[in-house]
DNA sequence: GTTGTGGTATACAGAGCTGTCTCATCGCAG
DNA sequence: CTGCGATGAGACAGCTCTGTATACCACAAC
C-alpha cells in the first residue's frame, strides 16, 4: 500500500533535520499564526510530515507541546528578535526602549503579522490554574523584565512601575494593530515618549 | 417519564421571562466569562434550562448567537456600564476620560473579572473575513468613538489619534490586569494623564 | 373540540479532538 | 547480515462539537 514517500515529504532537507525539529518548527508556525486551540495534533503532524505517534513520543501531551512552543517563541521572538533588534537600533537605554516601537512598526506591516502569542495564549486558556496559562504569564513577565532592565539603566525612578506602563502600551498597540490599525506602533511610540520624558516621575499626578 | 419540570427550572421567574431571554442571559454569562469557543451549545442550552432545538429556533447558528452576544455586551458593558459610569464620575470631558480608569480599577478587583470580550473574541477568531471577528472589531471601534467624542469636547487636536492612543492604554491595562496586575488601572491612569496633559499635541516629539 | 404555536426530549449524523495501539519499515551500528 | 531503535501508517477508542430530525406536550385562539 506504500512504496515511495508521502506526497508532502520534502525528503532530504527535512529528513536530515530530524523529526523533533520538524515538529517544533511546524508547531511554531501553526501555533503562532492560528493559536494553539485552533490547531489539532492531526493537522500538526500532517504538516510536519510526521506520524502522530512520533509526535506523542516526543511530547506526552498537547499541553507539553504548547509549553515547548511558548519556550521557542521566547527564544525566537522575545530574545532573538525584539530584544536583539531594539538594543541594536538604540544607543542609549531610552532610545532602545523607544526602538521597540520601531521594531513593532515593521512587524505590523508584515503580511504574516500574527499578534502576540503570549497574550493570545493567555486569553485562550481562561482556566485559572492551567499550566499553559501560567507559562504564558511568565513569558509576559520575561518581556517586562527586559523593559525594566532598560528602565534601570536609564535611571528611572520606579523601574517596575515604568516597565508595567510601558508594557501596557506594547500590548495595547499590538492588539490595536491586530484590530487593523497599521499605524499603531507610531502612535504608541509618541505616547511612550511622553512616559519616557516624564522619567517615570508620574507619582504625584492626581 | 416526566410530569413536573426539569430539575434546574427556576420555574416562575425564568419561565415567565421566556426562552429567548433566558438564552440571551445565559449566553452573556458564559461567553463573557469563558469565551465563545470554550462554550458549546449543549452546555449553553442546559445552563439556560432550554432544549437545544429551542436555541436553534431562535438563532440559526452559533455564530449568530455569538453576534447577538456581542451586541448585548455593547449594550450592557460598553454603554450601560463603562460609558455611563465614566460620564457620571467626571465633570469635565478630561475628567470623564480619566474616570474610565477608575471604573476599570473597580472592575479589575471584582472576583468575576472576565477581561474584554471584544478583544478576547477578536483573538479567538483569527480568520480574516469571519463575521464574528469583523463584529468584534466594530464593537472596539464603537468604544473608540466614545473616547473620540470626549476628546473633541476636551478640544484636543487630532481627536482620532488621541482616542487611538487612549484605547491602547485601555486595552493594554485590561490585558495586564488579566495577567495578574491588580493595579493596572492605576498605572494606566497615570500614563493617561500625561497623554491628556500633552493635549494630544504629541506630533512634533522626535 | 380542533388547530396553532412554541417548547421539550432525545436520538442521531458527521466531523474534529486527544491520545493509544499495532505492526510494518527504515537506517545504521555492531 | 543482523538486530535494534526510531519512525511511519493507519485504525481505533472515547469524547465533544455543531446542527438536524422526530415525536411528544401544553396551552391558547377560534
Amino acid at each position: 500500500m506504500r512504496t515511495g514517500l508521502p506526497a508532502h515529504h520534502q525528503q532530504s532537507a527535512t529528513r536530515s533535520i530530524g523529526a523533533r525539529e520538524r515538529i517544533d518548527r511546524t508547531a511554531y508556525q501553526l501555533f503562532s499564526r492560528h493559536g494553539i486551540r485552533a490547531i489539532g495534533v492531526d493537522t500538526l503532524a500532517a504538516r510536519a510530515g510526521v506520524a502522530k505517534m512520533t509526535l506523542y513520543r516526543h511530547y506526552p501531551s498537547k499541553d507539553e507541546l504548547a509549553l515547548a512552543f511558548l519556550r521557542r517563541r521566547e527564544e525566537l521572538w522575545t530574545r532573538s528578535w525584539l530584544q536583539r533588534d531594539a538594543e541594536r537600533r538604540g544607543r542609549t537605554p531610552g532610545a532602545k526602549l523607544l526602538a521597540i516601537f520601531d521594531v513593532f512598526d515593521k512587524w505590523f506591516r508584515r503580511s504574516d503579522f500574527e499578534g502576540c502569542s503570549f497574550v493570545k495564549t493567555l486569553l485562550e486558556h481562561g482556566e485559572r490554574g492551567h499550566r499553559v496559562r501560567i507559562a504564558a504569564v511568565r513569558h509576559i513577565d520575561t518581556i517586562r523584565t527586559f523593559v525594566k532592565q532598560l528602565a534601570k539603566e536609564a535611571c528611572m525612578r520606579d523601574p517596575d512601575g515604568f516597565a508595567r506602563q510601558w508594557q501596557m502600551l506594547m500590548m495595547g498597540c499590538i492588539v490595536a494593530a491586530y484590530a487593523g490599525d497599521l499605524d499603531a506602533a507610531k502612535r504608541a511610540k509618541k505616547a511612550a515618549s511622553l512616559l519616557l520624558a516624564a522619567g517615570g516621575r508620574t507619582g504625584r499626578r492626581k
